[in-house]
RNA sequence: GGGCGGUUAGCUCAGCUGGUUAGAGCGAUUCCCUUACAAGGAAUAGGCCGGCGGUUCGAGUCCGUCACCGCCCA
């Protein structure tokens, strides 16, 4: 083994073999005898990518986490399915093709619909390509022959399906109404495609000229209106105000005239009005804002479009017909201005919507659309959460859902692209619809309907992109072919049909796993969809993950320049230490900045994983150790010696591997990921490089062959059962060291179909202990050795004294290799005042009292500060423990081992107060 | 306007249902190329856990309130 972990030597090379090997298959799982076939499947619908380019770190955190579920479970022995799959992404992906086409000044429509989709496809092809190259290198463990694409034949079938079933059942119609147009895409798009954002934009402030009533010149001839967006004037049916505000209430039922259009228009009372906004009377434009459409329907107004489908105005704009509307707005306000209508302008920042794709100011615009009725399905999604069907990960999104579906309005779903799923509607010569999975059946029906065969047109226009998505946990796996198989099989659950059925066997999935950012666009509608077209949840679990931001806590953009290509990441420090940082930089649901140092940190643990195993396996002679079959071929594990031949480092190490094996599965099973990827970093790291390793060595080379055996036996060991806790946080470095393991059988070659170690939970809390004294004296005597400055490799004498004296007589091996001690200098005396050998250092630690006769190097002042310092210290503690202990409430109400505790630690306190005590006297004398 | 999150060491962040003297990585200081690893080892310094009030025997953790930062929804 080379002495750095080099990951490009293994990566795409191990990647390839897991793939090869079927690892990723459920079926192949089965088979191998890894995963139990009667056992609960682990399933996850991965969060298709869009095809739209390459990926970033919110697909590297997706798959990380994953990932990391699916390589957990599936060595826990469950039939483990991860369904990969891409994403058309309907608008973004038509932009990206769009504006690849305008580098050479063509537009979709001059290739026309046929040409213009070869495009795109060609694009998707490309793109699609290089996503599942990335895929891979990011390691993703998913079955790779169950890869689906949301505009392939199954899913397109789905969608029919769906759409259909919805539209058969009311729960789809079609209609005029006003809907967010963004005037760049010329689509319609969905309120959720909608960002808010504020705008310095201007509250401008004119007089809406009024008709006298009965001739008579009245006392007002106008009243002051407040709009920010003046060009909407030019559509205005009405001027209300509050119906209980004084100020106007005599205006209310006269006549308004249009400025420059003079069109009439009334005056009407409506409580939206607010009379503190502005001058107290509101323009209502009923065709263009959706408060003032509400206020149109309740009123009858008329309602006027202005604008065409690119945001110019139309001929009820008048004179200023065929302007942009940005345009049209500074040329209508200075027409006024110069009719006497301009009262005044001031800044005024509003929110305003803008497209999430291009990011135009969006248009509230009249138009006719296709819209789901969310309200029932709502309904039946809110309950799968409320009676906890589905759980949501973190807790408090919960919340945030049923805000959402309890205000859920209708979702509009045609899209005015040309790339999608089609709308599957043809309407006859009058009009009349027909839903349709094609053209004949279409045909078929108007046949039957005007009983002879008439000309049918379709529908022009695409589904919004998240209709297909919202399929996806059910589409993906067969829906509704299969489901239609299970009907037509009988009862469905016959041993037959729950075999051949991908949906009967791993619906509903597990867990979906995604960035919160997307709870509404997609979580939120899969649980409807499902409930709708299968009556079950599509997942148990919603786990989701926060958002990778720079390290400067800004959203990573291409346009900002601080994006990080994961890809670049991966190459640069391995996937390990890549996906380790994802997993243990955050916990769930909150942001993490990706800072490069924590990455190199982590390459650095991979590094150091990798050097502990060379140390190890150096050692390891192939004869004498040998992966054994405890319960079956996934099971292989390295013999422990026996009990007795076990030293307290041996069983300190176990103990902890144990409680952190654990502890491990718990916060897994209870998602936190990243504390239990910590707590491993911990273990291997601090306990078993830092003082495992270094406390078997004086073993592994004396004199003693069967100690020295031994202790091979619990390196190696404690080695083999970290890397497979290990494995799911950093399956790379884990799978090579696991190549290198002597003496493992051909049927455990790979690491990643071993199975998990059960959490045996026996520890041993002495040996805990007892290692833990050991600890603080080596500690201590190294910082003696540091403060007086002693050559690191010179070895020192030393007397152990005290009460625990016994700790140190039965492991001098240990004190003189961590501490460096001299071992023809050290002695171990039963009484605390041992040490006349002239000045030394008195440590106390760990129950007992340590001499060192640093000769000539004692200052004596410097040592009694010190002892001072830590007589205080001590003394501050047992004040503080005898005050807890002294008071009755605390006795009588704290659990009874709470009150132990503080007990025993008193007890050692006042011990450890005696010994400072007595090495201060000692040293006055 | 409604809701959510954050505020812990110089920086980036952990700290699960309240219970030892609050932890890690990076950075800083001192020392060491000791036969696994310098991508390493040893030691050290650094924190009224945002402010105030409360509940409790006990609060970084629970409740109230305020401040600042960020996000979502309208």
């Amino acid at each position: 083994m080379p002495t750095v972990y080099e990951p490009q030597q293994w990566e795409e090379k191990l990647y390839e073999w897991w793939e090869s090997q079927g690892f990723f298959r459920p079926e192949q799982q089965i088979e191998s005898g890894l995963a139990d076939p009667d056992a609960p499947p682990f399933v996850i619908s991965m969060p298709p990518p869009n095809v739209t380019g390459a990926l970033h770190l919110g697909h590297a955190i997706t798959s990380a986490v994953e990932d990391m579920l699916i390589r957990y479970n599936r060595m826990a022995g469950r039939p483990t399915l991860w369904v990969p799959g891409t994403d058309h992404a309907g608008i973004a992906t038509q932009n990206v093709v769009e504006r690849k086409l305008a580098e050479t000044d063509t537009t979709r429509h001059d290739l026309g619909r046929e040409r213009f989709l070869h495009e795109v496809w060609a694009w998707k092809d490309e793109y699609h390509g290089q996503i599942s190259g990335q895929q891979r290198r990011m390691g993703i463990s998913c079955d790779w022959s169950r890869e689906r694409f949301t505009l392939d034949d199954g899913l397109s079938d789905a969608v029919l399906e769906a759409f259909i079933r919805l539209y058969n059942d009311d729960l789809i119609y079609r209609g005029n109404y006003l809907v967010n147009w963004c005037p760049r895409c010329e689509s319609a798009i969905s309120d959720l495609e909608v960002e808010h954002e504020p705008l310095d934009g201007k509250l401008y402030t004119f007089r809406y000229p009024l008709r006298a009533s009965n001739g008579d010149a009245s006392s007002t001839d106008h009243v002051e209106v407040s709009t920010t967006r003046p060009e909407t004037i030019l559509g205005d049916t009405a001027v209300a105000v509050h119906p209980e505000d004084e100020r106007y209430a005599h205006l209310i039922g006269s006549t308004a005239l249009v400025p420059i259009l003079e069109r009439e228009i009334p005056v009407i009372a409506d409580e939206h009005v607010d009379p503190q906004f502005g001058t107290g009377a509101l323009k209502v434009t009923p065709g263009h804002d959706p408060n003032d459409y509400l206020i149109g329907q309740r009123h009858n107004l008329p309602f006027v479009n202005i604008t065409n489908e690119d945001a110019t105005l139309n001929a009820a704009a008048g004179p200023y017909a065929g302007l942009d509307r940005f345009e049209a707005r500074e040329k209508l306000w200075q027409d006024m201005d110069a009719a006497g209508l301009v009262v005044g302008e001031k800044p005024h920042v509003h929110e305003v919507g803008h497209c999430q794709r291009c990011h135009t100011i969006v248009e509230p615009l009249l138009s006719t659309q296709w819209f789901v009725k969310t309200k029932p399905l709502a309904e039946a999604a809110i309950a799968a959460v409320k009676d906890g069907r589905i759980k949501i990960v973190p807790e408090r999104f919960e919340r945030n859902y049923y805000h959402w579906m309890e205000n859920i309005r209708d979702w509009c779903i045609s899209r005015q692209l040309w790339w999608g799923h089609r709308i599957p509607i043809w309407y006859g010569p009058d009009g009349h619809q027909f839903a349709a999975h094609s053209q004949s059946e279409a045909l078929e029906q108007a046949i039957q309907f005007y009983g002879q065969t008439a000309e049918l047109q379709q529908d022009e226009d695409v589904l919004d992109t998240w209709f297909s998505s919202a399929l996806w946990p059910f589409s993906t796996l067969g829906w509704p072919q299969s489901e239609e198989h299970e009907a037509s099989n009988g009862s469905g659950n016959s041993r037959a049909s729950l075999l051949s059925s991908d949906l009967a066997r791993f619906y509903p999935t597990s867990v979906l796993e995604t960035g919160y950012d997307i709870l509404f666009f997609w979580v939120a509608r899969m649980i409807m969809m499902g409930l709708y077209f299968t009556g079950k949840v599509p997942f148990h679990y919603v786990y989701l993950h926060g958002l990778v931001r720079a390290e400067d806590g800004r959203k990573m953009s291409k346009s900002l320049g601080n994006a990080l290509d994961p890809l670049d990441l991966i190459a640069a420090y391995g996937n390990d230490a890549l996906r380790f940082t994802l997993l243990t930089g955050s916990t769930p649901g909150n942001d993490m900045k990706l800072s490069v140092s924590r990455i190199e940190a982590n390459r650095n643990f991979a590094n150091k994983i990798w050097n502990a195993a060379r140390f190890v396996l150096m050692n390891l002679e192939a004869d004498e150790v040998s992966l054994d079959n405890m319960d079956g071929p996934h099971t292989v594990t390295y013999a422990l010696p026996p009990q007795d031949a076990q030293t307290l480092a041996d069983r300190w190490i176990l103990s902890r591997l144990n409680t952190v094996q654990s502890h491990v599965t718990q916060l897994i099973e209870n998602w936190q990921l990243g504390e239990a990827g910590r707590q491993l970093y911990e273990f291997l790291w601090s306990e078993y490089c830092d003082w495992y390793i270094e406390a078997a060595k004086p073993r592994l080379y004396g004199a003693d062959p069967e100690a020295a055996a031994a202790t091979r036996q619990v390196l190696a060991y404690t080695l083999e059962q970290s890397l497979r806790l290990l494995h799911p946080f950093m399956p790379y470095v884990t799978e090579a060291i696991w190549s290198h393991l002597p003496a493992v059988p051909a049927h455990a070659e790979a690491l990643m179909t071993q199975r998990w170690a059960a959490p045996a939970d026996s520890r041993d809390a002495t040996a805990e202990d007892d290692f833990g004294r050991i600890q603080e004296i080596v500690r201590a005597i190294r910082n003696a050795r540091a403060e007086y400055n002693v050559e690191p490799g010179r070895r020192i004498a030393a007397v152990f004294a005290g009460s625990g004296h016994a700790l140190a007589q039965d492991n001098l091996g240990l004190f003189t290799t961590l501490a460096r001690l001299d071992e023809s200098q050290v002695t171990v005396e039963a009484s605390p005042n041992g040490a006349d050998s002239g000045p030394s250092v008195q440590l106390s630690a760990g129950g007992i009292t340590t001499y060192l006769p640093l000769a000539g190097m004692v200052d004596l002042d410097a040592e009694r500060n010190r002892l001072q310092k830590e007589l205080d210290n001590v003394d501050n503690q047992i004040n503080r423990t005898t005050g807890l202990l002294d008071n009755e409430n605390f006795i009588a109400k704290a659990p009874e081992q709470v009150v132990q505790r503080e007990r025993d630690k008193l007890e050692d306190l006042k011990a450890q107060r005696d010994q400072v005590t007595a090495s201060l006297e000692q040293l006055e004398s």
